[in-house]
DNA sequence: ATTAATCCCTATTGAATCAATAGACTTTTC
DNA sequence: GAAAAGTCTATTGATTCAATAGGGATTAAT
């Protein structure tokens, strides 16, 4: 499952890529407009900031942005940030690999290798998926209401 | 994540479908071949009965056995069996769809069509394992040994 | 018919994680 | 220096996960 953190992470996204190239937006602002728990995504856009997805000022005139260019930013990547690994199974991961007690043999674990192709089908959808990608889906929808 | 009960539910399926055709097998056997607690796996072990993957006799010379061929049980079954829908997000799912409430225009909202191709893509790899595949798998390594 | 083996059922526990809240601290602009 | 922002630490309540406990029901063998 996605966490509504990892949910609330994207939805912020979405709207700081939608005002990209603009000043720094408030917490308050984005809580509102997405409505999201205020002190939650205090948390969140934190988190985000220091892996370097945004970048914030503070004090007066203060808020969030996008530190990379929309198309630069991907959904995987933010996923992985929030919720951790995107392998359903630890010993199934790209990176942090970890291997599981019950597993007596990695190399010919049955689950592990069904579970490593959902893993690699999985990044490359969601490595594949930028931001802007994002914005543009969404705004299909107002362009045809106009 | 996948659960330790999905986890368990795999192996045990794995251990009787490699048994598949003789008698049935007693739950304490398969849990400590494939060391698993025992009132666990009984509980897992009804599950799949109840869902039509096992079938069991009572009393003395009971034990649990496969009702189908292991060439016609796929591993997504019994995910979702124990672990409920694939979908990474319940507005995603094939079947038990439900909105979110978060999301306003369920047709053009970003995660959700992102997040639907993750659960196909997962759906495909997953019904479109067997569990003779996976025991195919596994016997390679001990065939390669002998 | 009795007994022992076996699956079946209900309840409970402890730990971990998730979602959210509270409150004080630091930095910056005006 | 006052007000407006982000930053940090801690805590809470709800939920889920993994496992355990203790019988109850059924059946084969004697």
């Amino acid at each position: 499952m996605l966490s509504k953190k990892a949910k609330y992470a994207l939805k912020a996204l979405f709207s700081l890529a939608h005002d990209y190239g603009s000043e720094a937006v408030l917490i308050a602002d984005i809580a509102e407009k997405e409505g999201i728990p205020k002190k939650f995504l205090e948390a969140i856009l934190l988190d985000l900031k220091n892996h370097g997805i945004l970048y914030s000022r503070r004090g007066k005139m203060g808020g969030y942005g996008l530190l990379r260019n929309p198309e630069q930013i991907t959904v995987g990547e933010v996923v992985r940030i929030i919720d951790g690994p995107l392998a359903l199974v630890p010993c199934a991961r790209q990176n942090g690999y970890q291997p599981c007690e019950e597993c007596h043999d990695i190399e010919t674990c049955a689950i592990r290798i069904t579970l490593k192709k959902v893993r690699d089908a999985t990044a490359e959808i969601l490595d594949g998926t930028t931001l802007s990608d994002c914005t543009r889906i969404e705004k299909k929808a107002l362009d045809w209401m106009i």
